[in-house]
DNA sequence: CATGATAATGACTATATAGTCATATCTGAC
DNA sequence: GTCAGATATGACTATATAGTCATTATCATG
């Protein structure tokens, strides 16, 4: 059993550091939504994981070397959703109504994820040394909702108000779901969310002075 | 010269202390919004308030008693903005506006005091036992959105309904506020909010104008 | 089943910050 | 100008957390 053997190598030694490091990140995504980034600490960390504090510092130089890989993972799932959409767009209320949507479910699936990203844009703003290497995966998102915009405002749009925009459906999105949520049960969330859903995406449209009935003009 | 003598006492002897406290709550105010609360240390604050460390242990308890003390100042000076309304608002879309204006231009003029109730908003979902005494100001700021809201609603809406719709106003301005406007110059600040503010104003009031008729949609 | 190589461990030291308190300073009254 | 009460101070101790590393455990290999 040759290939049992080799399959026993890839998934027992080659790889029981690997999923050492996968559990210590998956329990500080944990410690990190639960206490906070900055007051969590490296046997929080460990303990949670059931592992010895050593190993954390065989994997990791301190807890913002694993927030920063945590936030460039969520990034890539959240940017990974939104690309994820069923039916081509065809005005700007539809691609708008899918950011919304693909944030909403990313808020009630991924929450500790969601919760994360927004500390991480906190300290971000701080320009703390510590987030410098955290800065890029904000701007790719970014840059991901720009890029699905820019098809339905023209042309001749100032791309800086297509940033301002994309930035705009951040804000809202993360501040409606972070800020305002608190307290709230899923089933509360859920029927918040829908009748707010038009009004967000009507409001957002006239932004660019666009209207749901005026055709998104390529 | 009674008059003089007794300004003298109050403004040397009696308030000594009191100006000390202020000074202290000042520098905290800048450490809090610059560090981050967590990040903060005691010394940091003394250091900026250019006073002895052992003399904010006469003042506070420890840096969350400061911060506590702080949210509760600045939803008071935020809550008196949103009361202070110069003409009368006779519409929903008046409301809005209004509530809008207020928090914009609270963002401006005190911005280390609304990054600060951010900052307090995440510590109280994050439920640590230091934040216990900093809801209560978040409630109260959000009982004065219902109360401005609700007598342009209808009277059958469910409270419950109006209390989201209030989260939802918060979560909407604070999230683009803080989130989406970082790296933005006060400039670009002030022509994203401009167009922005009709469009939010008018789809949100719309939406909420109509709620009698779509009874049990929010 | 002995072996080398890789990974995990937790007792340990180092460091940073919290929190205390005897002393010094200030202030207004007399 | 000195006294008493109030206030501020920073050197000090206590504590919590960071970060290290000699030791132990795991594991595929021959």
């Amino acid at each position: 059993m040759v290939s049992h053997t080799e399959n026993l190598v890839r998934t027992r030694s080659d790889k029981r550091a690997e999923r050492t490091r996968k559990k210590l990140e998956l329990a500080a995504l944990e410690v990190f939504t639960e206490y906070g980034l900055d007051a969590a600490t490296i046997e929080d960390i460990t303990q949670r994981a059931d592992l010895g504090k050593g190993t954390f510092y065989r994997h990791f130089k301190d807890k913002y070397e694993v927030a920063t890989n945590l936030v460039g993972f969520a990034i890539d799932e959240l940017v990974l959703r939104l690309r994820k959409n069923e039916k081509q767009p065809t005005t700007l209320t539809d691609v708008l109504g899918h950011l919304l949507d693909a944030h909403y479910h990313f808020f009630v699936e991924e929450n500790e994820k969601f919760m994360l990203l927004f500390q991480g844009r906190l300290l971000v703003k701080m320009e703390r040394r510590i987030s410098e290497q955290m800065e890029q995966p904000y701007n790719r998102y970014l840059e991901e909702m720009e890029h699905m915009l820019s098809p339905f405002v023209g042309e001749k749009i100032d791309p800086m108000k297509i940033r301002r925009l994309a930035g705009a459906v951040a804000g809202f999105v993360f501040g409606f779901f972070s800020f305002a949520m608190i307290g709230m049960e899923f089933g509360e969330v859920e029927s918040s969310i829908q009748p707010l859903r038009q009004s967000f995406v009507r409001s957002l449209s006239s932004f660019l002075g666009h209207l749901p009935e005026h055709k998104g003009s390529l």
